[in-house]
RNA sequence: UGGGGUGUGGCCAAGCGGUAAGGCACCGGUUUUUGGUAUCGGCAUGCGCAGGUUCGAAUCCUGCCACCCCAG
């Protein structure tokens, strides 16, 4: 078969992986053009600064390919399908993870549609992640271990995905760096990208200060000593040690602090000492709704494994229908820090069916 | 006021004559497309203040100051 007539349009982030995608699809024989989008326009001056940089970067690659490079702002549709969510969790209580929505609000829809207006077949993008089209179609982890982010696609739906192909995802991160070393390009060394998508590293709680203003309150121990004041809830995470300031207390011992659970009607902030405190460990958890790749979602209950956060192994659990309409995770082991805001994501070895918001 | 105790970096805290442990906090790096975790590194020319003894003091002596406790 041939993909002389597919058009392929490719996100290029400057980055490594997303420029090794598109040279990939080229020599697959597809014609490819590339899209860099600017999502983000709260500047605060050095941002603006990298995006730039980037742009050029992803442009260096471009014409070293011979490919054109479009360019696109969804920052009102990121403000507003992402970000106003992202502040509306945060000032729940809760701790949201924006680049799951980020993928399935932009990437592979804002981003998508654009696309097709474009004349494209499909979209592209850098994940480390793959899909498999010979039965129905699955979304699997990426083959390297250390980079797969099928965590974060797992919100997009198989519709979305039947039109994205994801050409980095054979691939072991090393690989892709030295083919980008092979071809000289610019970004062949450039850092991995971390902090939000579109938005970059930020100090957090100084980030979130901006949109969301102080609330203080009370610090709490489990044995109910006030111990001292936190600037609002919504600065801190379960399981969270740094930001506490809590230094030496008399009568206690030498183990750092952390946040065992949020009280939002005292405004209290309760933690524990040690990281290993039973406190911080669940044996299970909830969610509302999961939002499955293939739509109807598997037989429940169902014997998988799970992850509560990007970046940890799949832990054994049983999911199965809650009373209440919702579902019921419970973990063979029991689990650090679970926080609610976050995404449990389910997997069956390498398919990843799916995830949803923990409660 | 009398008796006792304590004053070491932001906090807790070793040291008790030989030239400032450790932990927490904080800051920075690494890891990482969320948050968080983890990990590595940095962090008191000075030990309430002022004198004195000594080759040498945070450690001994004197005075002062501050705080705490018990009496009152």
């Amino acid at each position: 078969m041939s993909n002389e007539h597919t058009r392929v349009i490719v996100g290029m982030s400057g980055g490594v992986d997303s420029s090794v995608a598109a040279l990939l699809l080229l020599e697959q024989g597809y014609r490819v053009e590339g899209l860099f989008m600017k999502n983000w326009d709260e500047d605060d001056g050095t941002d603006y600064c990298t995006a730039m940089d980037d742009l050029a970067d992803a442009q260096s690659v471009s014409d070293q390919l011979g490919i054109k490079l479009h360019a696109a702002n969804f920052a009102a549709e990121y403000w507003d399908n992402v970000f106003e969510h992202f502040l509306q969790e945060y000032q729940a209580g809760r701790t949201p993870n924006p680049d799951i929505l980020c993928n399935k609000e932009i990437k592979f829809k804002a981003f998508l549609d654009y696309a097709q207006v474009l004349g494209a077949d499909f979209i592209a993008t850098g994940h480390y992640a793959r899909l498999n089209r010979d039965d129905g179609l699955q979304l699997l982890r990426g083959l390297d271990p250390n980079k797969d982010q099928s965590y974060f696609l797992h919100a997009v739906n198989q519709t979305q995905f039947r039109q994205a192909l994801f050409p980095v995802g054979e691939l072991n991160k090393p690989e892709v760096r030295e083919i980008a070393a092979e071809h000289g390009f610019i970004n062949k060394d450039k850092k991995d990208s971390t902090g939000i998508c579109f938005i970059g590293e930020r100090r957090f709680s100084d980030f979130l200060r901006q949109y969301l203003p102080a609330q203080p309150g009370n610090i709490v121990t489990d044995d109910g000593e006030i111990v001292g004041q936190h600037q609002g809830l919504m600065y801190h995470t379960i399981g969270q040690r740094q930001g506490l300031g809590i230094g030496g207390l008399k009568h206690h011992d030498e183990a750092p602090w952390y946040v065992a659970a949020k009280n939002l009607d005292s405004n209290e902030l309760l933690i524990v000492q040690g990281n290993d405190h039973p406190l911080l460990f669940a044996a299970g958890l909830n969610v509302e709704a999961i939002d499955w790749i293939d739509g109807a979602g598997p037989q429940l209950p169902l014997r998988c494994h799970a992850q509560i956060r990007y970046r940890q192994t799949g832990q054994p659990c049983v999911v199965k229908h809650a009373p209440n309409g919702g579902y019921s995770i419970k973990f063979d082991e029991p689990q650090r820090a679970i926080a609610p805001g976050q995404s449990a994501v389910f997997y069956v070895g390498e398919r990843c069916l799916g995830g949803g918001v923990i409660t």
